[in-house]
RNA sequence: CGCGGGGUGGAGCAGUCGGUAGCUCGUCGGGCUCAUAACCCGAAGGUCAUAGGUUCAAGUCCUAUUCCCGCAACCA
């Protein structure tokens, strides 16, 4: 008991610009599932994430806003934290950059590696976007243009400290290449090597340009600029500075799990600076994938960001963390839609794990006055089940070990198959018709209670409320943040004679008539792709049915700002209120009215339009006007804003 | 030669060290009735984009070709 392996797995912290989306969401969740995990595997963990919030793009968005930065982030960052809560997420702990027990790291660190030499001053020249806090060369830039965003970039050059990266490049990459496993999957190891092998510059570590970030110790005027300050957060809330055993249990981290695109930093300028301060590496950096909704790319610029809060308003946390885990590949772009959950929700865990406890209580109900017997003799079909249990339980350790979470789950739901064939195999309601037969029934109705308990267990690191409520509608004593992964190695444990609990339903089936009746443009429907397929389907009669139209959501809303698209005669930039949820459009009604006229007119809008980049902005919907020749009128309504039309 | 991702039964996807192609949903047929129109069994359906190559053996490695998808675009 004394001495726990320990496990340190962290998530990136998240930059506060915005509210997060279910990407965001997908990565916590995998790293609640391993964390939860490990602790049923009886290890001492620690699980952290947190926010990023320094910078000047935050700097900026406060300003808008007419806040201070530390007003804005405190009233973002609450909406994370409330969202893990809402998620379930187990983390130990919640670092913010801002907290004063990460500035004194993050000086401390700076202080140490300025002394060793690695860290000296020069001067910075680049292109700067500032939306994207980058940094571009010459050749990086489309058209003069940011890569990434599109919107200009400045010229800038100042004075700046600089991390000698290029002294440990031929360490990290021995490093990688003498560790298989630390980077994972491999298709981002080959690109971190070659990236490695084309040389590293020095990095640039403060900026002089805005001043919300951590002062530079002994020269005030630079702030530490994003990676110092934001990758050093993994050190802070395991003692770096004031906790040496804390440090020594957890440090070097078992896992970093981060999103594909930030692979680089922390597998080449992480490690870097962990050398300079004579740290171990971490054990692992796994880069996951993307989700992509809808066929496209999901990011705050675009506008197509599906918001978890709504999903666990409508379908509850753990419905969406079992689809995340078992539908996406590890390390793979994985699709994110409505139907795919829904049909997720209703096959997996209505129809195969709810109604096999539903069932299995209720045949204890009323066969055995709701008692769970002690089993009587084993027949061959329940030592065939048991078997398959232990195996199933073997085979789940082992691919939780590894990260494998996808096929874990799958395997889970295998034996769950096996359970609900078990009752088809045993017929237990012809074995209630007999008394002789009562042994056999026990035995039969024992063995499906001790499966559900197996499987609430199995079941817990991905859907942790579920798991707790089959353990209670079993009968089961005790709190269930007690119970390990040893408890259901061996087929038996469950004690007879217990009373089972109240059976409720687990997750009910979601129908889809009543679903599409319902459905809220949480997402964009279906890619063009298909509309495009089917407009040439039915060239000939140019019809569409009312499916077609029905996918197309239009609403009332009020314009609240529009102007002039610089550099434009035709297009306008509106913002409109769909009535709690704000939008920027883009429209090409500059030529007949002008902007002022427009604000507060009451209109109609397609809503789930595929949004579009015009000129550099992004449109999230299209206002719907009447035209014929050269006049033009937008259609205007008198109805309350997010009335729908059809 | 702009970069990246991808083309596997109707749909969405898996396929680890190359060795008879799997899963989920859907469809069709059957069984059962304890259960959330749920559960169980069976079936149909794929020349693994194309063409070469390596190999005893390739969806899985190599080369070429082709198509699709993101970043770009005064259509929204």
């Amino acid at each position: 008991m004394t001495e726990r392996k320990s496990f340190y797995i962290t998530t990136p912290i998240y930059y506060p610009s915005a509210k997060l989306h279910i990407g965001h969401a997908y990565c916590t969740t995998i790293a609640d599932a391993a964390a939860r995990f490990k602790r049923l595997a009886g290890y001492d963990v620690f699980f952290l994430t947190g926010s990023d919030e320094h910078g000047q793009k935050i700097q900026l968005k406060a300003a808008e806003e007419k806040v201070t930065p530390i007003q804005y982030v405190d009233r973002i960052v609450a909406g994370f934290q409330q969202l893990w809560q809402r998620l379930g997420i187990s983390n130990d702990d919640f670092i913010r950059t801002t907290e004063e027990r990460h500035q004194k790291v993050v000086q401390e660190i700076f202080r140490r590696i300025y002394a060793k030499g690695d860290i000296y001053k020069g001067e910075y020249r680049g292109l700067y976007c500032t939306p994207c806090e980058s940094y571009w060369t010459e050749r990086q830039l489309k058209d003069g243009m940011c890569p990434d965003c599109g919107r200009p970039v400045q010229e800038v050059a100042e004075e700046a400290y600089f991390f000698k990266l290029s002294n440990y490049a031929d360490r990290l990459l021995a490093h990688i290449e003498a560790n298989p496993d630390f980077i994972q999957p491999v298709s981002r190891r080959n690109e971190m090597i070659n990236f490695i092998k084309q040389g590293l510059d020095d990095l640039c570590i403060s900026r002089t340009s805005f001043d919300w970030g951590i002062p530079v110790p002994g020269d005030e005027k630079h702030v530490i600029y994003v990676w110092f300050d934001a990758l050093t957060n993994y050190l802070t809330p395991i003692g770096f500075l004031d906790d040496a055993t804390k440090f020594g249990r957890y440090w070097p981290a078992d896992v970093h799990l981060v999103g594909k695109e930030i692979v680089r930093f922390h597998s080449i300028i992480w490690p870097c600076i962990l050398m300079a301060l004579d740290l171990p590496l971490p054990r692992k950096v796994y880069g996951h994938g993307w989700l992509i909704v809808g066929g496209d790319k999901m990011s705050k610029s675009k506008g197509n960001v599906v918001d978890p809060n709504l999903l666990i308003d409508e379908f509850g946390a753990d419905a969406i963390r079992y689809f995340l885990l078992r539908e996406i590949v590890l390390g793979q772009d994985g699709n994110f839609s409505r139907d795919a959950l829904i049909t997720r929700i209703n096959a997996d865990l209505a129809n195969d794990l709810g109604n096999l406890l539903h069932r299995t209580l209720n045949m204890i109900g009323k066969f055995q006055a709701g008692v769970v017997e002690a089993a009587g003799p084993a027949t061959e079909i329940s030592v065939a089940l048991r078997t398959a249990a232990r195996e199933t339980v073997a085979e789940y350790e082992r691919e939780m070990e590894a990260m494998e979470l996808s096929p874990a789950i799958k395997r889970v739901w295998a034996f769950i198959g096996r359970a609900n064939k078990y009752i088809d195999e045993t017929a237990p309601w012809a074995l209630a018709k007999d008394p002789a037969k009562k042994a056999e029934l026990a035995t039969v109705l024992y063995d499906l209670a001790e499966s559900l308990r197996i499987i609430s267990v199995m079941i817990a690191p991905f859907m942790p409320a579920t798991a707790s409520r089959i353990w209670s509608q079993l009968g089961q004593k005790g709190s269930f943040d007690d119970v390990r992964l040893n408890d259901i190695k061996d087929f038996g444990a469950l004690s007879a004679g217990q009373t089972i609990g109240r059976a409720e339903q687990l997750f009910p089936r979601i129908e889809i008539e009543e679903e599409a009746a319902t459905a809220k443009p949480v997402m964009k429907e279906k890619p063009a792709k298909e509309t495009k397929a089917e407009v040439k389907g039915s060239a000939g009669g140019g019809e569409v049915t009312f499916e077609d139209f029905s996918r197309i959501h239009l609403r009332v809303v009020k314009i609240l700002t529009a102007e002039h698209v610089p550099g434009t005669d035709r297009l306008l930039k509106l913002t409109v209120d769909l009535g709690g949820e704000q939008r920027e459009i883009v429209s090409g009604i500059a030529q007949h009215y002008e902007p002022e006229t427009l604000v507060g007119k009451t209109v109609v809008m397609v809503v789930n339009l595929k949004p579009a980049k015009i000129r550099g902005i992004v449109s999230h919907g299209m206002i719907l006007a009447a035209s014929q020749g050269d006049g033009l009128r937008l259609l205007e309504v008198d109805m309350p804003l997010g009335s729908q039309v059809k």
